[in-house]
DNA sequence: GACCGGT
DNA sequence: ACCGGTCAACGCAAT
DNA sequence: ATTGCG
């Protein structure tokens, strides 16, 4: 484990950014602090920032730690700097506008590392065109988990991602995959922005519908933890105006403090569970492999 | 985590 | 200078 | 209208 960042100002791309508190310890099982957790996303930064660009973002913060209260965040705070830019999103339903924060540079992400935010969530569309989303992700999610380990949960989640390929690669679709850092993994597809989040989550709804009644023993539409029990969860309502999903990088608020990692298909058949990537192990797996996903964010790829 | 008002 | 209190989300769809 | 859910 690499020395985390220490208390002080820091200066990123010109901007200064204080750090506090970095020696607070964020994961007690892993003895990781706060200062580790800056550190990580300094150096994934290259990675990650391409996956936050133009997208607002929800913060899930954990200001003393993983054990502790923790909440989300979607309007930015007053006190926030002035050189953070921010994007009004309406929310009708609720009567109300927040100011999601956007980041743009390591700055802006390693001011909001400091305020304590462990996971970064983001929207599946950009500013420039918020209602039609630019990525499709596949949310698997693992059965109900009571008495089941890391490794026995994550099983029928890697049969299912295997499943959904096949369908997807049939659509004429060549999609990515990656773990979420908790227990299930997301599929990813480029869109091309002509169809609403309404119409995407219809379409998305339909295929999930499908294979389901074709294995129900693996796989469950129903938002119910009751109705589903064992089975793999087929989650469509992440493709809807204002959902958020954990990209690539971010780190999650696990024991080990893992963190969502694009594998290789080959590399999933062989995956124990959705924890083996970590703060401690991302980078030297990056800097060997690079971003498996960038092509889902980067213009013409 | 940071701000604010009261002591 | 140092507290203590306060604030920091939301929509889908099943029922 | 409520609420489980992520
Ligand atoms: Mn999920
Ligand atoms: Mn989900």
């Amino acid at each position: 484990m690499l020395d985390g960042l220490s208390s002080g100002e820091i200066e990123l791309v010109g901007r200064k950014v204080r750090l506090t508190h970095t020696d607070r310890i964020y994961f007690p099982e892993a003895g990781i602090t706060k200062g580790h957790i800056i550190r990580y996303y300094l150096d994934i930064s290259p990675l990650l920032l391409p996956h936050l660009r133009d997208r607002p973002l929800n913060l899930e913060r954990f200001p003393e730690g993983v054990g502790a209260e923790s909440f989300y965040q979607k309007n930015a705070s007053a006190f926030f700097p002035s050189w953070l830019r921010t994007f009004s999103v309406d929310y009708p339903r609720a009567h109300k506008t927040n100011r999601h924060v956007l980041v743009d540079d390591a700055a802006g992400l390693i001011y909001l590392a400091n305020l304590g935010t462990i996971t970064f969530h983001a929207f599946l569309s950009r500013i420039d065109d918020l209602t039609h989303p630019d990525l499709l992700i596949l949310d698997v999610d693992p059965p109900d988990l009571a008495g089941l380990t890391r490794e026995e949960s994550f099983k029928p989640v890697v049969e299912t991602a295997f499943l959904l390929r096949e369908e997807l690669l049939a659509l004429g679709m060549a999609p990515r995959v990656k773990t979420t850092g908790k227990r299930g993994l997301h599929l990813g597809v480029s869109l091309d922005r002509r169809s609403t989040y309404n119409e995407v989550r219809t379409a998305l709804t339909e295929l999930f519908t499908r294979l389901s009644e074709r294995r129900p023993d693996l796989m469950s539409r129903a938002v119910r933890k009751e109705k589903r029990r064992h089975r793999v969860y087929l989650d469509a309502l992440r493709m809807a105006m204002g959902a958020t999903v954990a990209p690539p990088y971010t780190v999650r608020a696990t024991a080990v403090a893992s963190i969502s990692m694009p594998v290789t298909w080959e590399e999933l058949a062989t995956l124990e569970h959705s924890q083996v990537y970590t703060v401690a192990n991302a980078l030297a797996r990056v800097t060997s492999v690079g971003d498996l996903w960038a092509p889902l964010v980067t213009p013409g790829a």
